[in-house]
DNA sequence: CACTTAAATTTGTACCAACAAATATTGTAT
DNA sequence: ATACAATATTTGTTGGTACAAATTTAAGTG
């Protein structure tokens, strides 16, 4: 669907205009697809991006500064995330021997698991949305968005 | 930055996975620098873009579906966006003679004096923001992002 | 008219984000 | 050792999102 048309605008919009307001469109696309999925196995994408950082620890634990590092959105509630994965047990939190104002965190067998069995589903949902772009495309597509965010 | 980089991964990611992961910082990155304007002037982006599609109604009321369609993120609560702008006087709220189910919503003074200030700063920016691509890049970009929502 | 269905909005709940302030622990300087 | 600064996390508050249920009013049908 053309952007004019998504928020129903009856003006001409620049491009820069519209291809802003395609990019908050499409990543909204992008978020509700996943979230989608995620629920089905009762988790929300933050939760889920938590599990995902302490998996690829491999054995090893994270503490909430090094969580914070790693989420796409860098936002100040990791406490908050961890609360929820610990009543599900999907994760387990003690702290740190040797600086006890660290928290260290684990994933669980149980949260292991659960990763396993999204997984499949979470790498369908992102190949079919990027199916219809070639290599090029995808090459191009992220050099672009690198030329957005080229102040940061 | 990359985006490896920038979530601290330490494997080498399938480009398809490095776009999508890419859009979602982009657009992270786009939501932030237009929360920083726009909170210098006591709004969130969801108050802005109802405040939006008011002054372009011209003069016309909205009813809260017509505001619903036209945002950006479809989102299920109108009513407390509107309950914020009414507290700071910035639209009006009355019922509608013909219809009473409906809630006719008006852009008051305030709000488009308000928007005037804003606007050029909002402008600004998104201008910078894309100021590293050209025409046909944009138009590629746009393009691209299309292809992403092809199955919407 | 009574009854049912539909439309428009409101309300409740659970979760997340941004920000600031509070708390706890460690490190450092004198 | 005491005081102070830095680090790591927690907590409180406000605002937003998603979803479901409730409410209100309008419209349609016998």
């Amino acid at each position: 669907m053309d952007v004019e048309n998504h928020i129903k605008s009856n003006q001409t919009l620049k491009l820069h205009k519209k291809a802003l307001i395609n990019l908050l469109i499409t990543s909204q696309y992008v978020n509700d697809r996943i979230n989608a999925i995620l629920k089905t196995f009762g988790l929300t994408t933050p939760q889920f991006n938590v599990l995902r950082i302490l998996k690829g620890q491999k054995g090893q634990p994270a503490n909430l500064s090094t969580i914070q590092d790693r989420m796409i959105s860098k936002m100040s509630n990791t406490t908050r995330i961890v609360d929820k994965l610990i009543e599900k047990e999907l994760v387990s939190r003690q702290i740190c021997k040797d600086n006890r104002r660290k928290i260290e965190i684990f994933i669980t067998d149980n949260g292991h698991q659960l990763l396993d069995q999204v997984n499949p589903h979470f790498e369908k949902e992102e190949r079919l949305m990027t199916s219809q772009l070639n290599e090029n495309e995808l090459k191009e597509f992220y050099n672009h968005l690198n030329k957005i965010r080229i102040n940061e």
